[in-house]
RNA sequence: GGUCGCGUGGCCGAGUGGCUAGGCACAGCUCUGCAAAAGCUGCUACAGCGGUUCGAAUCCGCUCGCGACCUCCA
């Protein structure tokens, strides 16, 4: 049996601010697109809750049967720091800062990226590329925008210019911006005097001989454009036209308003069909950010070693704390939250455990079969709608009451109604939630199950001599060092604290 | 200042016109030698004011509070 859930999907489009039935251009194929890490620090908490998010859609989207190209890029230059376009280019800044080769920070932050990610159980995308390898493609890119007249350069760089297309094509929809109100409120515009209009950004950079990152081109030596990137290999990867473009929310504006500008001045063609965004994480109310120092490492999250936590938290234990919120909406950090969703989620893992070694009832409820059916669908019509994994949560403990009832002997499963419910609980939970069990528990330590057991034997004989002082402080000691006995009706189990 | 969004029970957090989300915490009960676990039950909210409606947490208006974007940020 396989849990094969059905659609339709229904996702919130950013660009037209609704809910809309997903259909792919050419199902079952599906090209997702999504803005991964500018490799030049470690990613923090925030970082990963939106590559959680859209985990979480490449998960569900591969159950649903799709066949999903998954490209999520690797920012390795272009991304400045600061504002207007003075800034320095943020990894030469810290291989200046580190004293490294910048491609050794690129090296040292991406592998770091990737540990997080593994940490997490987050899912490596189909095509993971970089900026840098694709600068032949972002060149001929310019080189389009050039062409058809949509943007021009400028001592040695190249800038494109948003007035001109916003007058000929619709700019602004995705993040509900005018140009006229975007006009009014420029602030100073230092360092700019390069360029036509406040709004142009620059799809190449000039570079002096002081930069650290810089290639030919048919503009002089210089390094590619923030935006372009993404632009340029998601054209390379899916096509002038994809399915999804995620990101987070704060990418809303410039950057995705700048690929869809380049995408059709380019080629003519409208880049994405669904975009989607996930929300931010806040601590206190605010964004976590680099810039507001209340962004934290997931080392200093597992080892509690920050001033904002009270103590470390598992990293499964963040994926559930952050799957009971909607990817759509702010999620607030906090210990007591992370303290809850630690023992929610235990519960729930205990339940799975507990399910794969219940057996079926001699005599089964009939009401229980057409129960699990309905579990089931209710469970799949949740993620149905736009991904709703807190939703998806409630009605797993719906099954967990189930769960637990039937290995009380209260409620009686007949065999396809167990195997049932095995089936969509463990894949729900593994695969498209992503938990792993970070528990030890009986039998995954032959060892030390030996050993547990035995204790367990010598508990038994106590009690049953009602010397229970004795039992008790068997118990007591192994609870000392981190090992629980359950009693239950057919016998002890044990796990670890 | 402009644009957009949010304000749900002790805490976290779903829900967009009627029908109790869920988790955690708390209280009682059951089970148990005790404990833990588990089950059952209880606590039942929707920032404030006004309006629309037979009926609003859900729609509209105003007020208050908060946030995001507008400049790099997932």
């Amino acid at each position: 049996m396989s849990f094969s859930p059905q659609g339709p999907l229904h996702i919130t489009n950013t660009l037209t601010r609704s809910k809309q039935e997903f259909v792919p251009l050419a199902p079952p194929h599906v090209g997702l697109y999504v803005c991964g890490p500018t490799v030049y620090s470690d990613v923090h908490l925030g970082n990963v809750r939106s590559f959680l998010s859209f985990d979480i859609l490449f998960r569900w989207l591969t159950a649903l049967g799709y066949k999903v190209r998954y490209v999520r890029n690797i920012t390795d230059v272009g991304h400045l720091t600061g504002d207007v376009d003075e800034g320095e280019d943020k990894i030469a800044k810290r291989a200046r800062l580190e004293q490294l080769e910048p491609m050794e920070v690129v090296q040292k932050y991406t592998n770091g990226f990737h540990d997080v990610m593994r940490v997490f159980n987050i899912l490596p995308p189909s095509i993971e590329p970089t900026a840098t390898a694709h600068l032949i493609e972002q060149i001929a890119m310019v080189e389009r925008i050039l062409a058809s007249g949509y943007a021009y350069t400028a001592n040695g760089s190249v800038y494109f210019d948003v007035p001109k297309f916003a007058a000929e094509h619709p700019y602004g929809e995705l993040s509900g911006r005018r140009v006229d109100e975007l006009l009014a409120n420029t602030r100073d515009t230092e360092g700019m005097e390069e360029k036509r209009s406040p709004l142009d950004f620059a799809l190449w950079k000039r570079a002096d001989h002081t930069h650290l990152m810089k290639w030919p081109s048919p503009w002089g030596e210089g390094f590619p454009g923030w935006h372009l990137e993404c632009s340029a290999m998601s054209t390379k990867y899916l096509g002038l036209t994809f399915d999804i473009h995620g990101g987070g929310m704060d990418l809303k504006f410039p950057h995705h308003e700048c690929e869809i500008a380049q995408s059709v001045a380019a080629d003519g063609q409208v880049p994405v069909r669904y975009w989607m965004h996930g929300n931010m994480l806040t601590v206190n109310g605010r964004k976590m950010a680099k810039s507001e120092g209340n962004g934290f490492t997931p080392e200093e999250l597992i080892t509690g070693n920050h001033k904002l936590l009270e103590r470390g938290y598992s990293p499964m234990t963040v994926r559930f704390f952050m799957l009971q919120c909607h990817y759509g909406s702010t999620l607030d950090f906090s210990n007591a939250a992370l303290q809850a969703a630690e023992k929610g989620l235990e519960r729930l893992m205990a339940a799975l455990r507990g399910l794969e070694k219940l057996a079926p009832a001699a005599k089964p409820m009939p009401e229980l079969d057409a129960q699990v059916q309905e579990l089931e669908q209710r469970c799949v019509a949740a993620m149905n709608d736009d991904l709703n994994t807190p939703v998806l949560i409630a009605e797993l403990f719906e099954g967990v009451r189930l769960i637990n009832s039937a290995r009380d002997g209260k409620a009686a499963l007949s065999g396809p109604a167990l195997e049932r419910l095995r089936t969509f609980f463990a894949a729900l939970v593994r695969d498209v939630l992503g938990l792993r069990d970070e528990s030890v528990a009986m039998g995954d330590d032959k060892l030390l199950d030996g050993l547990v057991q035995e204790f367990i034997r010598q508990r038994a004989e106590a009690r049953a001599r009602r010397d229970f002082a004795a039992g008790d402080a068997i118990r007591d000691r192994l609870a000392e060092v981190g090992i629980i006995l359950k009693d239950g009706k057919d016998g002890t189990t044990w796990e670890r604290a």
